[in-house]
DNA sequence: CGATACATTGAACAAATTCAAAGCTGGTGG
DNA sequence: CCACCAGCTTTGAATTTGTTCAATGTATCG
């Protein structure tokens, strides 16, 4: 049985497992569909197991506000589920993806009271804090010249693999602003373009002071 | 013994209190003590028992970012000593507190086992992502106006209560945007004085409008 | 080539802060 | 009793940060 391969059960015996396949069931969905949409109520949990799910919020205006993207194994709308409010975000798929989806009411009273589960959900909420806080530091306390800076020193490779449009989303940012900032840098030199006209980084420590 | 009487702990049988007595120490700050700073590491677990502990992030300009005030019982600090990571914020009592620190290795080797502490730093956790969650839809979705438009419906008597400069300083704005923002509700008659010059609400439902 | 999508640049705009000045107000000492 | 002071609050003007809108540039791929 496949969740038996699933670190996030690995504590549970036989029976517990048994249990778990009958109050859950494995969804497959297809790039760009949803999970689950703000505002929603929902009965059950879901693990990804296999794609990237996206979380965002939407604003007033329509603007889409980018919070994380999940990997596998993740265990997404804890928080809406056990606290029986609406989803605070929208889940939507990346890429085609599986997700395990439980019913909420059979996990708490069957699963729940496994003590190793109960761990693997202290540490799914520590990294959801984790995650949240992290949003807070990137939106409230850095500026966008900062959140730029970040992302350059720590994962420059992005910058070559996808559209800079995405880029700007993932940042919570414009394209234009993304553009007018790089070539700040570029003009500081702080960045530079190596011989396949890929970014580089020329003055990590120039960069760093923008967001430390 | 005070522990016994906390609900945090009321799960733990008479050694664990016992345990638990050892391994913490009751802090008594004054109004304007700092609990922890952000960025400091630590190896305690804080729960507040008596006193409102107001949490913060300073931007690079020195500004406090306002995150969240806590009243007893509330268990602090726990992401960081659990994922041993930097404070992401500053805690400061805004009146005379009482706080327990209990040493999270002890902790974490003796309590962390039983099934009724585990549910409640699980409650806890969900707490804290709700609190998240909820200050990035503050600051993040919301514009000031809605965010003052939001405080006016829920908690109208605040703004008799505190001055004005205070409340601002929880919505994070400035005294002057707040004050400007108050003089437009009342042109819009959203809002008026009532016989004792305190705020009143004349049309809530044009107020919901800024912040749903 | 030419089409199309992406990237860049300029200019106007929007939201909110900052700085400066003036207006209130409530408690205190003469 | 009331004038005055200190600490809010309000108002105006300039500034900042970033977005939006429009136009132009550029690269790639059939």
């Amino acid at each position: 049985m496949y969740l038996k391969k699933i670190d996030f059960f690995s504590g549970l015996d036989e029976e517990s497992l048994q249990k778990l396949d009958h109050m859950s069931t494995l969804l497959k969905l297809d790039s760009g569909n949803k999970l689950f949409y703000e505002g929603e109520r929902s009965e059950s949990l879901y693990v990804l197991i296999d794609g990237v799910i996206r979380m965002f919020k939407t604003d007033s205006k329509g603007r889409q506000i980018f919070i994380h993207q999940f990997t596998p194994i993740s265990l997404i709308g804890e928080l809406a589920t056990f606290e029986k409010i609406p989803f605070p975000a929208t889940a939507e798929a990346v890429v085609k993806c599986e997700v395990i989806k439980i019913n909420f009411l059979d996990f708490s009273q069957n699963l729940l009271k496994n003590s190793d589960i109960s761990l693997k959900i202290i540490q799914s909420l520590l990294e959801k804090v984790k995650i949240l806080s992290n949003v807070i530091h990137h939106e409230l306390i850095l500026t966008t010249e900062g959140r730029i800076a970040k992302l350059l020193v720590e994962d420059i490779e992005i910058f070559a693999q996808i559209k800079h449009t995405k880029i700007a989303a993932i940042l919570n940012t414009t394209p234009e602003t993304l553009s007018r900032t790089l070539t700040k840098f570029k003009q500081m030199s702080y960045i530079g373009l190596d011989e396949n006209n890929a970014l580089q980084i020329l003055d990590k420590h120039s960069l760093k002071i923008f967001y430390e």
